[in-house]
DNA sequence: TAGATTGTTAATCGATTAACAATC
DNA sequence: TAGATTGTTAATCGATTAACAATC
């Protein structure tokens, strides 16, 4: 039975059933039970159908799931389909690394456009993306229509951009600095990458074994 | 009371508490008190004492907690005074982002090193590491104290660089690749940062909201 | 001393796991 | 049909919140 309000801890397994499946779809499976896809993922079976009945039902009795169907429906559920929109705000390292790297599209994404402040990276195409004077962020959001910013510059200017891309109008910011965004209750969507916090919380795993030991 | 077993997402939030300890130590604020530091990380007062004291006391009746001595007793409990050491294994965009603006020390990590299978990468000096043959990968470990080898390579390679690391005998794994690492039981301890999973989550949040309105 | 705020115990809430009827 | 496996309900487990005695 559908759930109006699904948990953050299910929303964040979501895209790992997905990989598991598009694993699954590369290797020409063509189904998957519940029990399988938890020895892969290393999850209980009953998790993971209690996880997909928050969105529908996808199953058969004594079949299990179709991947490519299960795999549809997933991609339908994280919002693949939508066509969303994004700009690049910060053309430093991180932010060229995802200009360069990161496959937007393959996650159902436009990225329309970058900003930096730097007049000297103003003008230059970096994987193949314009980058724009970091004046123009207000203007370009009010022209077109942008989901989310992703907030790629300094600790120092992290606020002060996220308020002037709120404020002009974004629906989500993608935030790779170390800083937690303010939202000023505006009811735009975050999400975050911490390097930092990530490594840290390794470092404490580590030193307790070493404790242990 | 200490804890013996401190659950995942208080090990998660512990980061945090250090930045904004670190944030209201460059303020020059002294002391802090648990409803403080709950209005600025969103948190309930009562949840930040609850997961102080799964590692110990360290405020004080009245007054609250000492800025700085509650800032040196995370830094130690998160192991950053342990002078971890780290290798990088894929000198890649993500790899040398990492290498040039990364701050490892500031974590309390030395990185020693960096790998890459291709030719033309070793010998460079990138972020002032050294960039070594991937053939050195597994003889570098066994002649250093390696705690931490970070994960950059293909998602292709993931998997059989990560049994390599692992058989020469590193502590843990900071997996950047999008692939879910086998660990074999090894013990070993992993951490991962998802770009793709942390943007699907975004999506899906994004997606909702507009089926909302 | 009076006021503030901790550490901890108890109560509540939510998430995971187990069990099983339904059914392909 | 018999076997397999779902979706869902109930039971368990764990995490968060509330309350409060202890005490600075």
């Amino acid at each position: 039975m559908k759930k109006d309000q699904v948990s953050k801890n299910v929303v964040w397994r979501m895209p790992r059933y997905l990989r598991k499946l598009d694993e699954l779809a590369d290797a020409g499976v063509e189904r998957v039970s519940s029990t399988e896809l938890g020895r892969r993922t290393g999850l209980t079976p009953s998790q993971i159908r209690q996880d997909l009945s928050c969105f529908g039902e996808f199953g058969q009795q004594g079949y299990g799931y179709n991947v490519s169907s299960l795999r549809a429906a997933l991609r339908r559920i994280l919002g693949m389909e939508q066509n969303h929109t994004a700009i690049l705000v910060g053309a430093g390292r991180i932010g060229q690394t995802l200009l360069e790297g990161f496959d937007f599209s393959r996650r159902g994404f436009a990225l329309l456009s970058a900003f930096d402040i730097r007049p000297e990276l103003t003008g230059a195409s970096v994987g193949g993306v314009t980058v724009r004077d970091a004046a123009e962020i207000s203007g370009f959001i009010r022209e077109n229509r942008v989901d989310v910013a992703i907030l790629a510059v300094t600790r120092a200017a992290a606020q002060r951009v996220a308020d002037e891309v709120i404020a002009a109008g974004v629906r989500a910011i993608w935030n790779f600095t170390e800083m937690d965004i303010d939202l000023r209750g505006s009811g735009v969507v975050i999400g975050s990458v911490h390097f930092s916090d990530s490594l840290l919380s390794l470092s404490y795993h580590l030193h307790e074994r070493e404790a242990a030991e």
